[in-house]
DNA sequence: TTGATTAATGCAACTGAATTGCATTTTTAG
DNA sequence: CTAAAAATGCAATTCAGTTGCATTAATCAA
């Protein structure tokens, strides 16, 4: 549409390291999958369902980008292990940047309110990094690659072991 | 039915500590109950899918026991804490008879191919379980229960990354 | 016992996340 | 610029799990 014009370098979009990546990765560099991947690099502090992604993504821009195209979108960015997927409580995938560096993400996961909360100060995060980079290392000199750890522990909550709270209250909040 | 007789001590069945457990917890000694609660306790190796549990059910004895029936059970078996519930890696629930000992069960779930593998060797079970030990405690004075670990590691195994195995070999066996 | 109370069962119909098929468009490589 | 390959968008489908509701079976109290 416009003529020969010297590359402008617009305010907010250089050469894109996400354009890089995605190439790096064997994917092509297409509107949908800068949008997408762009914005999970952009927060990533949690994980984020597809429902969660499409709805986050139609507030930022304008058009709602298409379900299924979202769906296989996000599948072939966890695929060359650009995102980390994981399944949460609620049989619903969560899909989050891959993270930098392999920490894991300690969490309680309650079996009848199904609730997922951290485990911050819970555990000794020493002795669980040290045991975790072992893991790592063994299996990063088998050929695996783009490694993350979870850690959970699964039970029923002092909240629902004690009949309080019964009943309602079925979610919570971004879950892990 | 039968008119009164001493209590005859079946082969098989005395006053179950299976009768007992369910009581204990709250719930009826149904036929279906004692059946599943049973086999699982009969299998504690392993985790079972829904589907899983009913072939195995099935083939055991006779009537192969609804489906509604099946998955309202075992969420009450869960809910009390009785089972262990995991969501493995392909949204569907697995159930296991909860664990008496706390261990953590490290293994490796593959981003690309989907496959659950156990992590034997690959880690420090001492810091690991000294870690888990911590968490464990910490939660337990504050009023968790019926407490279960659970160690994932999460990336791209060799076979995938470095291209082998390509497309094909979806599913893994009994995962986790 | 018996009867009332409550939990569990068994259908059929329904959700809701995710997938598949296929025709059309966009990227990319030559 | 064009052919080949990848990505898109829509409709239709799958599959695990739920819900509603009438029926049956356990349990508790009298």
């Amino acid at each position: 549409m416009a003529s020969v014009q010297p590359p402008v370098t617009p305010v907010l979009e250089g050469d894109n390291p996400i354009d890089a990546l995605l190439s790096a990765h064997g994917l092509r560099r297409t509107a949908a999958a800068r949008r997408v991947l762009g914005w999970l690099l952009a927060h990533p502090e949690t994980s984020y369902t597809h429902a969660q992604l499409q709805e986050s993504l139609a507030g930022d821009h304008a058009e709602p980008l298409d379900r299924v195209t979202l769906y296989r979108l996000i599948d072939r960015l966890t695929q060359v292990g650009l995102l980390l997927c994981r399944v949460d409580s609620q049989r619903v995938r969560r899909y989050q940047a891959m993270p930098a560096s392999v920490h894991a993400t300690p969490h309680f996961e309650c079996q009848t309110c199904h609730r997922d909360s951290p485990l911050a100060g819970a555990l000794h995060a020493v002795d669980l990094e040290k045991a975790a980079q072992t893991a790592i290392e063994s299996l990063r000199a088998l050929g695996y690659t783009d490694m993350h750890l979870d850690f959970a522990v699964r039970g029923v909550c002092a909240d629902c072991a004690t009949g309080t709270a019964p009943g309602g209250m079925v979610n919570a909040g971004p879950a892990a």
